[in-house]
DNA sequence: TGAAATGTTGGGGCG
DNA sequence: ACGCCCCAACATTTC
């Protein structure tokens, strides 16, 4: 059989600025790629529906950008170490390439990759990753890791990445052919019913919808990034979370684009503009290097003190946050955009996290697995970390007190009304002054056919300090 | 990457 | 002219 190489794809679908592909072109063999699906995984969690439908579509376009160099992916769908161990038989490759993937339950599958491939004689080489810097790497004076975000960011922002890789050249043509499964048999997409129109309408998975979004983000909304960056209704975002989660874009070029755009202006407002957003990348690491300590903080409170905390259990009030008929405008708003599109502003999240947690005193892990399985770019390490900040529970996490009053948050971050007009359309004749307020029990002149607020914010304050306080006891 | 309660200040109305 | 009160507006503290 003619040699082979293989690279093995998980959390990196793209093919520029890839170490592991790079290395494998550079054998001078054919190169095949691998992604291997495991539907319910022996380590990690099962991907939620939102995460599959957006793997679906960035499957067919790095197909499609692998074809280009004369590789041809490869999908299986079993055992993972047992479908890496037989592909690479398959295609004759001695040694498989993949990039690092920084969470506990994927290293454990890599120990199980490895010995799968020791058995033949192959061995793994694993490159790279989808992080700037990955855990272990930053670390503070003592030698240990960072509790705080914004010590690990003055000291992150210290280090420069290396340049993005060279584009790869087309390799040999492979006379070998090895089976594949059909991506649509995988039945990654929504049928009965099917609930992903809003998805498809906003999103682009994949390389190239990852670029353009880049692209537009330099050219129009970086210099205005911190001024428009926490109102919902603009899109001051580079909307790359999801791309980033499945490494169709590195965080690398993201970095190197923003420096380059900032370094051919004088003005220091982009300069400034430029490492907020690049600052955003640094939560990625940051979030990682805490999951990386606390392996199983994406079901346990960093802070065990909260493992006291009496959290309601309350399914009517969860499912009415769920479906946005909280009778909180912008907390609605948030959650239908969500439902709707697979993703929710940064500064939506907060505040409807804060509302599930705080006025429902409903446990974040409830929160975490909705958004688990309807956000397009929910990530284990950035999900959890973020929720476990909202409640108070994570390692720099918002003090408990510090409890958000979605109708202030509303008015302050949605002045014009247009995002709550946009979500939640049966109060878009409503006046600037009122939007924002829930309906109080005695009002006639709102709207009758959205719902009155679950819980009066006066009340559901003080109801959660005094949560609070019972922990200290 | 809050909000509410409480404290302080200073201008203007008024006797 | 002066002191008193009211109450924004802003600052500080507390949750």
């Amino acid at each position: 059989m003619q040699p082979a190489t293989l690279v093995w794809y998980r959390r990196d679908l793209r093919v520029l600025d890839h170490e592991a592909l790079t290395h494998a072109c550079a054998q001078g063999t054919p190169v095949f790629a691998l992604y291997v699906d495991e539907t319910n995984p022996s380590h990690g969690r099962a991907m939620g529906g939102a995460t599959r439908w957006w793997l679906h579509h960035s499957l067919d376009a790095l197909r499609s950008d692998l074809s280009k160099l004369n590789i041809k992916l490869i999908l299986k769908r079993g055992a993972t170490a047992e479908m890496v161990g037989q592909t690479a038989t398959e295609v004759g490759a001695t040694t498989v390439h993949a990039m690092a993937v920084h969470e506990p339950a994927e290293a454990e599958q890599v120990v199980r990759v490895e010995e799968r491939l020791r058995r033949d004689g192959r061995t793994l080489a694993i490159a790279g990753g989808n992080l700037l810097h990955p855990p272990g790497t930053i670390r503070n004076k003592q030698g240990g890791g960072y509790k705080v975000f914004t010590p690990y960011w003055k000291f992150w922002r210290t280090f420069n990445p290396s340049a993005p890789l060279p584009v790869p050249s087309p390799v040999a043509v492979s006379s070998t052919e090895c089976a594949s499964d059909n991506l649509d048999a995988w039945h990654l997409l929504p049928s009965k019913p099917d609930w992903a129109s809003g998805l498809r309408e906003t999103w682009r998975p994949g390389a190239d919808g990852a670029r353009d979004l880049l692209n537009t983000f330099i050219q129009g909304t970086l210099g205005d990034y911190q001024d428009a960056r926490d109102y919902p209704a603009e899109t001051g975002t580079t909307r790359l979370s999801a791309h980033l989660h499945f490494g169709e874009i590195s965080p690398r070029q993201v970095w190197h684009a923003v420096r380059d755009a900032a370094a051919r202006e004088t003005d220091m407002k982009i300069e400034n503009d430029s490492w907020s957003i690049i600052r955003q990348l640094c939560w990625r690491d940051f979030n990682h290097d805490l999951l990386s300590r606390h392996p199983d903080m994406a079901t346990r409170n960093i802070d065990t003190r909260f493992d006291a905390f009496p959290w309601q259990s309350e399914p009517d009030a969860l499912r009415r946050w769920q479906k946005g008929e909280t009778g909180y405008p912008i907390v609605d708003a948030g959650m239908r955009e969500l439902w709707t599109t697979g993703w929710m502003h940064n500064r939506v999240r907060m505040i409807v996290a804060s509302f599930l947690v705080k006025h429902l005193l409903i446990h974040w892990r409830a929160g975490e697995e909705w958004f688990w399985d309807t956000l397009v770019d929910a990530d284990v390490a950035n999900n959890t970390a973020n929720w476990q900040w909202v409640a108070g529970c994570g390692a720099d996490a918002a003090p408990y007190f510090r409890i958000f009053n979605p109708i202030l948050q509303g008015e302050k971050f949605d002045p014009n009304g247009d995002y709550v007009r946009k979500w939640v359309p049966e109060r878009a004749d409503l006046s600037n002054k009122l939007i924002h307020k829930p309906t109080p029990a005695d009002a006639g002149l709102f709207e009758e056919n959205y719902p009155t607020a679950m819980v009066e914010h006066g009340f559901a304050r003080k109801r959660a300090l005094d949560a609070f306080a019972s922990l200290k006891r």
